[in-house]
DNA sequence: ATGTATGCAAACCATTTGCAACTCT
DNA sequence: AGAGTTGCAAATGGTTTGCATACAT
């Protein structure tokens, strides 16, 4: 899967960005919380709630799904985390730092940043076709990565398969 | 109970149309099959999973909703309709007829065709980009109507909202 | 007659909420 | 001290499944 930001083993920028804007709001930087931005920064990807909750495969401590869940609201509302859609299958989390926009996978959920000029333009076109404005950021544009795609090929021409 | 609703001029070609790819299957065309392609059609628009079996505001009648989902995915399977998403919320249906490809506002839902020449130019400039196979179909494009975006800029710039 | 489809209830998954106990600041 | 948080359990909303009955062919 071609995940659009590196994030280097860096806690500090996170845990420094986060207690800034928790503090500002009153809020306050508890181990549970702590947690959750450690897992979304040690994941490298877009993660679901449950595998923060079961801790990134050891990596970091497991926590209370809910709580999780809780968390990741107060730090998405604090811009400190995002989430995005696949269509099935459950949210993705995501820390803020880099707004990409991305073209996902239908299929097996792969992205890949699309580069701004690209996404301008488009956005361009969509608007002076449709007055829509178009955003890549919080739902992916949705597509077939290129082995999903070929496979499909292979297959033969087929409608649709849920993969949940 | 038997609701006596007058057959919309659209009726004909959908049935007949399923008829053939029912009986080609060894399937069945029950009462409550029939209703559900009824109720796409009478519709209008993509419709959830409830409202067809509430009867879409009396147009048709009401349904079991397990089996409005079974016969949904039958339906899907033949090729006869297709379900798509918006990301919050239900999925929608829609009979798969014209296979538009969409722009739909991920705040209130309000969809508008794609035209074919800007899908396949923006396909083409994703693909080479990214090599991702760019689809509007079952994913919509995703993006703000004109009323939306007008109100977020009005709000001034702010996060996601969630509309659930 | 016979395999399909239906209706109802119960199960499921992702997510949210109520609440008493707890802990940052 | 006291508001913010947690963990656990229970509630939700959307969708699926088990099963005995009813129906299309």
């Amino acid at each position: 899967m071609t995940v659009p930001h590196l994030t280097p083993a860096v806690e500090a920028p996170t845990v420094a960005a986060a207690v800034g804007a928790l503090r500002h709001r009153g809020l306050r930087l508890s181990a549970a919380r702590r947690v959750v931005l450690e897992a979304l920064f040690a994941a490298g990807r877009p993660v679901t709630a449950e595998e923060i909750a079961d801790g990134i495969g050891g990596r970091v401590p497991p926590s209370d799904l809910a709580s999780v869940y809780r968390n990741l609201e107060v730090l998405e509302r604090l811009g400190l985390v995002r989430h995005l859609h696949l269509g099935h299958g459950p949210s993705l989390f995501a820390p803020a730092g880099d707004h990409h926009e991305l073209v996902a996978c239908e299929r097996c959920g792969a992205s890949a940043a699309i580069a701004p000029r690209l996404a301008t333009a488009m956005r361009a076109a969509v608007r002076a076709a449709t007055g829509f404005e178009a955003r890549f950021s919080h739902l992916p544009l949705p597509g077939l990565c290129p082995r999903c795609h070929a496979s499909t090929s292979m297959t033969g021409g087929h409608h649709d398969v849920r993969t949940r």
